[in-house]
DNA sequence: CGCGGCTTTGATGTTCATCAAGTAAAGTGG
DNA sequence: CCACTTTACTTGATGAACATCAAAGCCGCG
């Protein structure tokens, strides 16, 4: 189960967001009221599409997967990462998640309430800049990483998500893959079967090394080609 | 060539935007200095990808559309419509313009200053939450889209564009297609050779009629249908 | 008139989803 | 702790959907 954490104090959080550096001490205690921290562990869940919107919510530690039921087989949006904002891009626009949210790793979360952000928003406007810039670029780098995996064949995704985990995720050529074959196939659109043959293509071609759940990417030239071409 | 137009004042612009409802007579006087309206003309670029970000661009009537150029063949994002803010996604977080602009049909846009704008954000908190929830929902709304179409078949995304025409811009079953069949497989992401292809399949079934550049929807109901099985 | 762009149809090939079947790993209850 | 069930992983065979290639008609425009 999830557990409550101590609260870290907005003013010495580690994690401070550069959208809060702009709110000055006064307001920040108002924040620091209105503020958890929680810690979750890896597969548990933290939202489900449809709960009420209360929080938004900052990723401290850990990784969380947002994804959307879609009949039979889910589809994931996107995998938050530490600093990021998770949701941030609906939930000023709904009264409830349009996503579910998993955390994919042991994760640490602060919950800031919903309200506490728009009154924040409304009296503080470099804040409300801070947040619209925060949301212009999330929505441009959404965007970007779903076009360009959309006009990619199948190796040319393997290759993109694999690099992405290398470079941006765990900033090492070697980790722990935290998600099942079937949700990399959720995540860049392929059946799990075809995840499964071109990652053993790319074992067999020398790419990469598969050790259990532990991937080694030993030829990553080679990867940003077909990642690039693809 | 656009042409400049006389400046309505924002006070009695019928196409007064939710949005600019929310600011006080006094603060909308200072909007109304940093505005200009123009015109274009059906073909006419209204700018390019890279080109120096000045403005928000407010759509009074007209159409637009929004793409990239991805090496050989473009890549169209979105058609923006009447009482659209186009691009607003990203004149936030960007210096340059990340997508074109061309004007599709005949046009009549309000140009914003983009520091007025800025201006108007930080002294303003209720346009500032008023712009956050609009960009909250435009993500939405285009991710939604663009997800839709992803998981259809050919027939799928043929249909959900006509509907989308019929039900969303024109307002009618019967209109004059603004694109090329080039251009429709550009937005839905298929070669040009299938768009005809299905347009003429679906002619024949008796699900449109085409007179020239005019599309008539003839069966909405089974069109209907097939948007949402294929 | 001839050139280029848009449209159309047919033939062919490739990519990927689907189906099938089997192994390994991990959780479950007695 | 072991049988049992479920879930993840893996490989091969087949077929459907779609891209690609080719050729020709149409139309506007210099």
């Amino acid at each position: 189960m999830s557990e409550i954490i101590n609260k870290t104090s907005c003013q010495v959080c580690p994690y401070k967001s550069m959208l809060f550096q702009k709110i000055p001490e006064d307001q920040l205690n108002e924040v620091n009221q209105c503020k958890k921290q929680f810690r979750f562990k890896k597969g548990e869940s933290i939202y489900k599409e449809g709960d009420k919107i209360e929080h938004l919510i900052y990723l401290h530690t850990g990784l969380i997967k947002l994804f959307r039921q879609s009949g039979e087989g889910n589809q994931i949006i996107s995998i938050a990462k530490p600093y990021d904002f998770v949701g941030l891009l609906s939930v000023f626009s709904n009264q409830s998640y349009l996503y579910s949210m998993t955390a994919i790793e042991d994760s640490e979360l602060c919950f800031i309430h919903i309200d506490c952000m728009k009154k924040e928003i409304k009296q503080n406007g470099d804040f409300a800049m801070g947040i619209i810039e925060k949301m212009s670029s999330m929505t441009d780098n959404l965007l970007n990483y779903k076009y360009s995996l959309s006009k990619k064949n199948l190796r040319g995704r393997i290759a993109q998500i694999l690099i992405d985990f290398a470079d941006n995720i765990y900033k090492t050529n070697e980790f722990k893959l935290p998600v099942s074959r079937r949700e990399i196939g959720e995540l860049i659109d392929m059946r799990t079967e075809n995840v499964i043959r071109i990652f053993s293509e790319f074992r067999r071609d020398g790419l990469i090394k598969i050790n259990g759940p532990t991937i080694e990417i030993t030829n990553i030239d080679l990867l940003r080609m077909i990642n690039e071409h693809g």
